[in-house]
DNA sequence: GATTTGTTTGAAAGCGTCTTCAAATCGGGC
DNA sequence: GCCCGATTTGAAGACGCTTTCAAACAAATC
């Protein structure tokens, strides 16, 4: 017995066809109960398991997704954004709850996406997370659709896309925070993010911003608005830095991410401002870490757990060729210390 | 052109052989150089991809690893310890870097592993990490070896193992940041973790602590070890209000985990004790966290990125059969302010 | 011109599974 | 005893690629 055990070697011990092996491994009512109870405990004698790569060529698919995570080749440093490092996990049980296996693939920003997955017959689609600039994209993301690639974004939806996103509704979570910190009485509220088109997700969030100061009766002060594109802790203290160089004067700030408002927050502790008494900062994503911030991080927080199972039963659906939708998902703003809503008394536990 | 193109459309249109294009596309020198342009060019043209399926089917692997992640069950919050977390990071960017496919797949500790790419020949190999309770697992380890699964194994090297794993030098790393505490005057150091063959990492940061206080002329007291198996904030919280109530006196705390050193620097200044002015804490494997830790955690790092690479190279070794052996890595004090070793002046940045 | 050597090529045999199609078997019902 | 339907089975043909083996051809040697 050498080598590993195939269906033939079954079918021979069990004194039936390999076809026969085949139908009763694979669960066919074609077969009697007697043979397939026989043909599994033979299977199992020999330890034999069905050889995927034989399986996938002859029925042309390979119950595997594929997971695409873009990364900044500029950052050396090889940290992943928490956040999607969670959508990461709840995408992984997603799919081994519904019997898939997964494929991790890190893309550099800047060359060409090696996503040539279904084309190989590696996997039957797509999970596309982080692609930066969007408008950059844009056209890699139509050819894929022109190529009929079967997958889904993880993103905002944009007016006139031609693929299927799942996002949280950015606007609402920006929106649902900033009412937040004007309940707070704060009234000169900074913006550390983005405001274009270029990253769609920041620019929800931006225009929740805008409408909830209309709603109070306050206009968007340009001056209160610090461009800032990478979602790391560097990038949020340099943009805190120079929002109080400005001297335009704030009482809160809203940043577009949790690694932008942890950094704002040391920047603001160095320039001796108190968080949250003399600036209140919220954040975005609720990263684990924003739970132990100094003080603990209010932010809105995206429901990764429900995100990664929509990207995939979505996705399933596309390879099913069954109809799909893109979908937003609620964000819920999380209150902790750093807005000033909270005393900062002994802080509750987990 | 239905469906998509195969190599023996390519073959048609080339006037050549479905042997030949075979062996153009992937690079043989037993093709004219001639030949191979116009097959190239052709398959370019028509968007041609080797089915992997096929390809994997004929030459007997499937240039994929498998990651094998556990997860315990107990915990319904499916929050990833997220030192494992880097480690995924920098052993996907490994395979990458050497052409393999990296599958994920979450293993629950409660069942029987479902360790069966190798046998699918869905991945050639494995790459194990946080099995749980290492005597426990040891079986089925060995039924791995048995099976002549090609596998790493992320952890200590244990006396007997017939397996090959791949760690830090928990003994040096223990030893290293006790003896930093011991220097800055403190004399009475807590231990939080584990202090048993069950979990050897554990138990190797234990012995480092051992050492470093016999080296002193320090006897370890039984009194000042708090028993905690589980890498979470709340156990960490927990452990330390029993050490607190156990009022046995002490001036440090080594937890065995960063997770387990923030949960218990939170439980300190719940019952009043400052740190590090009364109570010095230090933790181990320097996640992204303990950065932010208020104070800033001192620990010890444990280079993933490195680690990575080393599993990822010996489990090559060992699927191409050739000798290879387990490692053991250098662990890095990381002194920050939780220790009282550094002034609690204006953070560095980054 | 015959033989050798070296370079390219094509035919064909798998790799291990799934699935179509036809055949075999078994009960009944008449 | 014969026919019909239902249930199980087996033979054989893909699936798309890699690789051995032999053949074809050109160049080179004697």
């Amino acid at each position: 017995m050498k080598g590993r055990a195939t269906s033939f070697d079954i079918a021979y011990r069990a004194g039936v066809s390999q076809a026969t092996v085949s139908r009763a491994l694979r669960g066919s009512p074609l077969v009697s109960e007697e043979t397939r109870k026989r043909v599994l405990a033979i299977a199992k004698e020999l330890n034999y398991k069905v050889d995927k790569n034989a399986s996938n060529l002859r029925r042309q698919h390979s119950v595997t997704l594929a997971l695409l995570l873009f990364e900044d080749p500029t950052s050396d440093d090889s940290m992943i954004n928490p956040f999607f490092l969670s959508m990461l996990g709840s995408i992984t049980h997603a799919c081994a709850k519904r019997g898939y296996d997964l494929l991790i693939s890190f893309q550099q920003l800047s060359q060409d996406w090696h996503a040539d997955y279904q084309d190989t017959h590696k996997a039957d689609g797509l999970i596309l997370l982080g692609y930066g600039d969007y408008l950059t994209a844009r056209s890699r993301l139509e050819h894929l659709v022109d190529q009929g690639t079967h997958f889904v974004r993880w993103g905002a939806v944009v007016d006139d896309q031609r693929d299927i996103s799942v996002g949280c509704d950015n606007v609402q979570g920006g929106r649902a925070i900033v009412e937040h910190l004007l309940a707070q009485g704060r009234r000169r509220i900074g913006y550390i993010g983005h405001a274009s088109a270029h990253f769609p997700e920041f620019f929800d969030r931006y225009r929740g911003y805008c409408e909830a100061l209309r709603a109070a009766g306050l206009e968007p002060d340009e001056a209160l608005l610090v461009d800032a594109v990478d979602s790391t802790e560097v990038v949020g203290y340099n943009a805190a830095c120079e929002l109080v160089d400005r001297q335009v004067g704030f009482d809160a700030l809203f940043a577009a991410s949790d690694l932008q408002a942890m950094g704002a927050m040391r920047a603001l502790a160095d320039r001796g401002l108190a968080v949250p008494e003399q600036v209140a900062v919220v954040g975005f994503d609720d990263i684990p870490m924003a739970r132990f911030a100094n003080p603990p991080l209010t932010t809105v927080a995206q429901d990764t757990k429900r995100a990664g199972e929509v990207l995939v039963d979505t996705l399933l659906k596309i390879i099913k060729g069954e109809p799909a939708q893109s979908t937003l998902m609620p964000a819920l703003p999380v209150i902790r210390r750093s807005c000033g809503a909270v005393p900062p008394g002994p802080e509750q536990s987990a």
